[in-house]
DNA sequence: AATACTGGTTACCAGTTGGTTACTACAAAA
DNA sequence: TTTTGTAGTAACCAACTGGTAACCAGTATT
């Protein structure tokens, strides 16, 4: 089954972001996958701990937002390649940002 | 009730972030409150169909994570003020790039 | 014939998130 | 005395998220 995006009724834009990659895996899998190719299996021990059923799910859902693709190649044992998009690397930088802002440590002495 | 964060024994960056800024309400919060001040009430109008529990849990969990300052005044009826912090200012410029990501629209004709 | 490999899917389930409604405390106003 | 206004809190609940374990398909190997 797939996620059940949380209710946006006005359109809000920062809400349908959070959608794409607000969740406990896309992150993750942005980072590991990078400029870089890698298969099914490859990525679910990259990630980590993810399960198979929600790192199938996940990379279906980004298929469909436009920030991966997936190929398949006619062979067996199966093989299917991941890799980010255009529009997928570009939140490289972005999720950057966010971890530069996560880790800094506040050394203000004033609160605001 | 507190929200759960979700598991991080490796103490992944992005995790750590997405725990803080990835919810439903966060960003709509900071985005509502930018370089302004607000009391409960109006958050509560100006985010939208935000619960009030819900807003209550949020704020003082931004509170805890240092992204706003809630303020207290000793009147009747009450009176409380929110506002960010610097930290949670410096979110503002990266949630404006999120925003821009996702309205984005990908003229290319390769996927990649 | 049984097992392995790969990329999933299915059924089932616990935990978390967020929503609704009612309620509280305190003082002032009607 | 009842109502008003503010900032929540408590009890309860439905929906969603993510996890586990078992299973499948197709081919090749043992």
């Amino acid at each position: 089954m797939r996620r059940k995006l949380i209710d946006n009724p006005n359109g809000c834009t920062i809400t349908h972001a959070m959608n794409i990659i607000g969740n406990k895996w896309t992150p993750i899998i942005i980072y590991v996958l990078g400029n870089k190719t890698y298969r099914f299996g490859e990525l679910a021990v990259r990630t980590g701990k993810i399960s198979r059923k929600v790192l199938a799910n996940q990379l279906k859902e980004m298929e469909e937002c436009g920030i991966l693709i997936r190929r398949s190649y006619d062979e067996t044992p199966k093989k299917v390649e991941y890799r980010l998009t255009q529009k997928g690397k570009e939140l490289l930088p972005i999720l950057d940002l966010i971890c530069s802002w996560s880790e800094e440590i506040s050394l203000q002495a004033t609160p605001d």
